[in-house]
DNA sequence: AACAATACTTTATTTTTCAAAGTACTTCTA
DNA sequence: TAGAAGTACTTTGAAAAATAAAGTATTGTT
C-alpha cells in the first residue's frame, strides 16, 4: 500500500481530466461537442482542460471542418493510455481496492 | 458507466486528502506526526487539509499532551468512512473497473 | 540563558479551476 | 441582403485551492 501522493499523476487527477481520459480509454475517439455533452462540462473548462492533456501529450487534437463547421476531434494516445494505466494502477494502491469487505 | 465529473466528492478527491482518507479507513485514526510521514507532506499542507476534512466532519480531530507535546490525534468518522466508500464507488464508474483486460 | 528541535497553525504566494466574454464563422429570417 | 441567432470553439479574468514559508508555543540541551 502507497500513500505519498505525489506518486498519483495530478495532470490525470483532476475531475474533469479524469472524466475526459476515462471515457477516451475506451471511446479511443472523441468530438469536442460530444464530449462536452458528456461530461457535463462547459465550453470553456473543457477545452482548458484539453489543453492541458495535449501539453502532455496524453492525447492528440485535429480540427477539420465539416458542413462548413469546424470540428474538433479528440483522441488519445499511447502515451496517455499508458499514464492512465499507471494512474489507475498507483490509485489502486492507495485506495487498497484488495480489501476484503462486503 | 458515469461521465459526469460533479459526481465526485472534491472535497476527498484532492490528492493529499485522498491519501489521508485512505489511511484512516484502515488505520482508523493516526497522529499528525504519523501522517505527515507516512504521506510525505509538509506540515502546513497537512494541517490545512485536514481543517477541510474536520470542516465536512470526515474526520474527528482530538488534542492531547502526551510527554508536555501537544500531539493531535485524527480519526475517521462515519460519515467520513461513508462518504470515502461512495467515493471509490463513483470513482470506479467513471473508470470503468469492469473492464475485462490483462 | 541561548540554541536547536518538535508539533503544530497561520500567512502569503503560486497554481488551478471554471465560467463569462470574445472570435469566427454559418444559417435562418424578414 | 442586412442582421439576428446559433454553433464551435478560445481567451481572459476572477475565485478557489494547494503548497511552502514563516510564525507560535513549548521542551530539551549545552
Amino acid at each position: 500500500m502507497n500513500y505519498d501522493y505525489r506518486t498519483i499523476d495530478d495532470v490525470i487527477h483532476s475531475r474533469v481530466r479524469l472524466a475526459i481520459m476515462s471515457f477516451l480509454v475506451t471511446a479511443r475517439e472523441a468530438e469536442f461537442v460530444q464530449l462536452k455533452k458528456t461530461l457535463k462540462v462547459s465550453d470553456g473548462n473543457l477545452s482548458t482542460h484539453l489543453k492541458k492533456l495535449e501539453d502532455k501529450s496524453y492525447v492528440a487534437v485535429s480540427k477539420q471542418f465539416i458542413d462548413n463547421k469546424p470540428q474538433t476531434r479528440i483522441a488519445i494516445t499511447s502515451t496517455g493510455e499508458t499514464a492512465f494505466n499507471a494512474y489507475v494502477e498507483g490509485l489502486a494502491a492507495m485506495l487498497g481496492s484488495d480489501q476484503t469487505k462486503d
